[in-house]
DNA sequence: GATTAAATCTAGTACACACTAGAAAAGTCA
DNA sequence: TGACTTTTCTAGTGTGTACTAGATTTAATC
């Protein structure tokens, strides 16, 4: 029973890794099986499909995810800001996506490329990570930190959007760390590049 | 001499279309013989292989939206405001990967599933389109419109990341249309997010 | 050590894919 | 019409994929 959840492991981190550098195509039966030093034949004892595997690592990556914002905003104050708090949850998301391993990257990076039963699958994991931003929006606009005139889904899913694509960019190995990233988003979203006084904007929508 | 270009240009409509809904592994070069009424085989007369008519796909994408952006901000004052032919940018970037047609929507929606071979053939292409936001960015820092705190080319990749990635959630359908998002994008990360004073922030990188 | 169960391997199947060769059809122009 | 070119089709090849069946090995238990 113990040997199997060590062959179990092996191959469900090989498996994310693969889909974190290589994409779900890329990321064959035969090469995860390879990586261990197992046939591919093996896999199948462990997992029904291809597709159940890669089910799992997402589920897995998915969950990370919201362990680690969920966490980070439960460090905060009880009279924390608002904004602190976004603060605090998009640098969380930054580090778990861009430097927290595999499995969250594994989730992001394949995002776009699933067959149409996975993506399926996933929407409900991703729609429960919506709403903790959802809330935190919220939060900011009826305390008054934040403009209401903005609509509030645009607006996540664009924070989450510059996350994400972030993986597309980022470059561990590079002077700027995630957390930086994090930073950065959360400067340009909530503070704003622009200096001093700026005309009060009308928006509709 | 007129049917082939006819030929051809169907079959790049079909190639696009199938790219910017389906992703590239999805697009294969049956399903696009099937789309035009034609068997795959007779694709080989017009293009020597798959990937080079998806690279010439991709070009047409990448040239489109780099018209449309210079083409908005050549519409400009010759004193306008730093902030504003930002603006301009990233509306008319919006309108051209998420209402402009299939080519940029291709372009955007199969970047990180491509074989390394056409990765590399564009990454040129998008080096070029980095710069003209370079020089956006650049102009308001210099100008003193701009925070010069932050790492500008991390500004930027934020910025488009934010404009890329609504690609994966944007309707168009819905009531938010593809400017909508660009004058969101804008107002969030010039005006930020924030109301009233916030305080002088510092950030390292 | 013998017996049983767990885990992996060898050797394949079936299918979808990009791509090729050569025949057939469609179009062009004297 | 007839000769010629351009375009498309029919019919395949080879390769890589996920996956299966059954033999074989490895580990655990008595």
């Amino acid at each position: 029973m113990k040997k199997s959840d060590r062959a179990r492991q092996d191959i469900l981190d090989a498996t994310a890794s693969s889909l974190a550098t290589a994409g779900y195509t890329a990321t064959t039966v035969k090469s995860i099986a390879e990586t261990i030093g197992m046939q591919d034949a093996s896999i199948y004892y462990h997992f029904s499909s291809k597709d159940e595997l890669v089910g799992e690592v997402l589920d897995i990556g998915t969950a990370r995810a919201v362990t680690a914002v969920d966490q980070a905003l439960a460090e905060l104050q009880d009279d924390h800001d608002p904004r602190e708090a976004l603060r605090v949850a998009i640098i969380a998301h930054a580090e778990a996506v861009l430097g927290g391993g595999d499995y969250p990257r594994a989730n992001v990076r394949t995002f776009g490329q699933l067959p149409p039963d996975l993506t399926h699958r996933h929407r409900q994991g991703h729609r429960n990570y919506g709403q903790i931003w959802t809330r935190l929006i919220d939060d900011g606009v009826e305390s008054g930190a934040l403009r209401g005139d903005l609509n509030r889904s645009v607006a996540r899913l664009i924070i989450i959007g510059a996350l994400c694509w972030a993986i597309e960019w980022f470059d561990a190995g590079e002077e700027v760390s995630a957390a930086d990233v994090g930073e950065h988003v959360f400067q340009m979203v909530v503070n704003g590049l622009s200096i001093g006084e700026h005309e009060s904007p009308a928006v509709s929508v």
